[in-house]
DNA sequence: ATTCTTTTTGATATAGCTTATCAATTTCAA
DNA sequence: TTGAAATTGATAAGCTATATCAAAAAGAAT
């Protein structure tokens, strides 16, 4: 048994839901992609190439949008590439972006997302995930 | 005299630090992009068509992106096409987004706002706008 | 296990957005 | 006015992501 198992579940029920099939490629993507925090298709493609040199980018393609149709993941447009990122990683971390010179920060914050549940709360929507990108120049950008 | 004369001069300080050149097409597309809150390249190419045919769209993108560097726009990619944020448009709103049913809520809330500020300072960045997206269900689609 | 229908895959073509190229033109300081 | 340097416009090229389609695989029914 995997050790995404609980991943592994929804993305089976997920699939049964749509009349989806559970290929050996959906596997394989997917234990691979638990292992990260986020991944843009053209990377797994080179790191699956050893495990199964035939996989197909287009079948990364699919199947991480699959993904985000699942809830496992989420896609996110950085720079002229899609980040794709693993929903399941508790410790949500969000960005700055420095627009001099595309350093990427991570940072997380509890009281940002608590006032996030507040607001939610307030609407009526019950949140699952969040997207918070902060964009400006860093110290030295700015000089 | 134009009525974004203080976007020109800042735009006019920049060419001259970087011993750029202040052209006709430079002035015509500032001018259009101050406009509005936020542009692609091809909407703009339209939508000067009609006041200069022969502008190449390569010139709106190259322009675009000197405003980037200048500190005047903020390019921001939705999707496939990158999205030229006027940054001297101040009110910005937030989005709850219901995966359910598409419905979209926005909302401001200041509290997060000073937070992210605190974050950006104890990075040395400055911020000059930023995205947050919270993604949930909305009450109906709950149940 | 075999058959049969439906989905998926892999390879590649295609689409869509952005940048690179380069000769002709424009800017601007001397 | 002149001339060096930058810019422009037209288009080719580059890149990422999706569409296409014949062959293969999945999974239900037999």
């Amino acid at each position: 048994m995997s050790k995404h198992a609980k991943e592994m579940e929804i993305l089976k029920e997920h699939l049964e839901k749509h009349q989806l099939k559970f290929t050996r490629q959906r596997e394989l993507i997917l234990d691979a992609f638990l292992k990260q925090e986020h991944i843009t298709a053209e990377e797994m493609y080179h790191q699956l190439a050893r495990k199964d040199p035939h996989l197909g980018l287009a079948t990364i393609y699919r199947t991480l949008n699959l993904f985000c149709e699942a809830g496992l993941a989420q896609a996110r447009h950085f720079g002229t590439q899609t980040q794709y990122d693993n929903v399941s990683h508790k410790g949500h971390h969000d960005h700055l972006i420095c627009t001099g010179c595309g350093k990427i920060v991570e940072f997380e914050n509890c009281d940002i997302e608590r006032l996030q549940e507040e607001v939610a709360t307030k609407n009526g929507f019950t949140i699952t995930t969040h997207r918070l990108e902060l964009y400006g120049l860093c110290t030295r950008c700015r000089h």
